[in-house]
RNA sequence: GCGUCGGUGGCAGAGUGGUCAAUUGCAAUUGACUGUAAAUCAAUCGCCCUUGCGGCUACGUAGGUUCGAAUCCUACCCGGCGCACCA
């Protein structure tokens, strides 16, 4: 059964929602009960998808829990040629192997949203690759190199002098053609997807099918205001353990919360400026808490709020730290244990007064030495937050 | 293919024969401050050690010139731009 309630239709089209085509026709399909399938494709090109993925997947399942068929495309084909809608470099062709190692762990990521069981999901090597060059000559007819060269993110690369390659321009074809065999109604993306969403949406009307309607959510920034961008590391894993998911959020630049609570939980959104009318750090626990109850569940996320309470708020110790094997001097253990990058950078961090003991009574005692000793059981915080036992 | 400009640390980008492990900005790390942050201030930011005006390795790759090279020469590899036919 199709829910077509008609508020809820409207919130699916408007929260998280930058733009919409064709709109009005949309909200009729909706309305008319018929039963949609919806694309979202992701490329495989890392092994952890992010928060940011998490808009247009919290999104395909709002379209799901309406009833609607969703289809999840495992770009395994596409991750190789690799797009270039968000990026101002030229992205490197991912070697097979990489590729079918991080598609493995996108069912498990996936999952935490939506609900595996209803769900299509394809890889787009399968139409893909069977392709001739004269299909794919066929294809690039229906484009203009201008089409092309006039998109912003191209532009500035050519205009900067940079390199872009031909294989770069396939992408969106191989994008588009997704949408033609897996017969989509509906795609979602970021905007930085607009002209890819478009691609398919040519192609189908080539293939004799109704052109897909698209779905576009904004792009949200890290969690420092930037770009997100896996390489800066302002972003958070979908896999990523409840404390340190915790952590990530309450790392969160102030004005980033809003925009957080609305594509990236699903609090209801007549409560979110009340929460934001508190004090900052309460509405971004609660967001905090909104967040790793998406993916581990309420329980874990008491736990993570209280450890995090205890441990940055209070400063104690935390009641679980990773344990490493001793190397006899505390220099060995911690470089060899891969905590620390090289001898000089435990040089620094002592120099720095970054390295303390904490003992039973849970005092801190500076360590001073270079090579002061790593005995089993002791406790050693390096820096703000990095805690390690030692074996 | 020809011409031309260029390839420097995570990135951007200085440096054109010696004091360059390499100016500067961004990013990063650490300390202080705080509401966790941010901002701000401070320090650090190739590797190694017996921490010294110490050693080693690094400026596309391989050789060469030189007392001495990121800097000069040669070859090669890679990239940008222009040229190419007709006008």
């Amino acid at each position: 059964m199709i829910s077509t309630d008609e508020q809820k239709v409207d919130e699916l089209l408007s929260r998280g929602v930058h733009e919409v085509l064709v709109k009005e026709e949309l909200r009729k399909k909706l309305l008319s009960g018929k039963k949609l399938r919806i694309k979202l494709g992701i490329d495989p090109t890392s092994p952890d998808l992010h928060i940011g993925r998490a808009v247009a997947l919290l999104k395909l399942r709002d379209f799901q829990e309406l009833g609607h068929q969703i289809v999840f495309i495992t770009g395994d084909f596409t991750a190789v040629i690799g797009d270039t809608s968000d990026k101002d470099a030229e992205r490197p062709m991912l070697a097979q192997e990489t590729i079918e190692k991080n598609k493995q762990s996108y069912f498990e990521q996936v999952g935490k949203l939506i609900n595996l069981d209803t769900a299509e999901f394809r890889y787009n090597s399968e139409w893909l690759g069977p392709l001739t060059y004269r299909e794919i000559g066929e294809h690039a007819d229906l484009f203009s190199v201008s089409d092309f060269i006039s998109r912003e993110n191209i532009k500035k690369r050519l205009d900067a002098g940079k390199r872009v390659s031909l294989r770069e321009i396939l992408y969106p074809l191989m994008q588009g053609y997704d949408s033609v065999a897996v017969e989509a109604d509906v795609e979602l993306g970021g905007t930085d997807q607009k002209f890819n969403l478009l691609a398919g949406r040519t192609l189908q009307e080539k293939y004799g099918q109704d052109p897909q309607h698209v779905v576009m959510n904004p792009l949200i920034e890290g969690l420092d205001g930037r770009k997100m961008s896996s390489s800066w590391g302002n972003t958070i894993t979908l896999n990523a353990e409840p404390n340190d998911m915790y952590g990530k959020v309450m790392s969160m630049a102030d004005a980033q919360v809003g925009t957080y609570f609305e594509l990236c939980t699903r609090v209801p959104l007549n409560e979110i400026p009340e929460i934001l009318a508190g004090h900052p750090k309460e509405a971004k626990m609660h967001l905090a808490r909104e967040i790793v109850t998406l993916y581990h569940g309420a329980e874990s996320a008491q736990k993570a709020e209280d450890n995090w309470q205890s441990t940055f708020s209070e400063g104690n110790v935390p009641t679980e730290i990773p344990e490493i094997q001793s190397e006899g001097s505390l220099k060995d253990t911690l470089v060899k244990n891969s905590i620390v990058s090289s001898n000089s950078e435990f040089g620094r961090l002592i120099l720095g007064g970054a390295i303390t003991r904490i003992d039973n009574k849970n005092e801190e005692i500076k360590i001073v030495s270079a090579d002061a000793p790593a005995p089993t059981g002791a406790v050693f915080r390096i820096g703000k937050h990095r805690f390690i036992k030692i074996k």
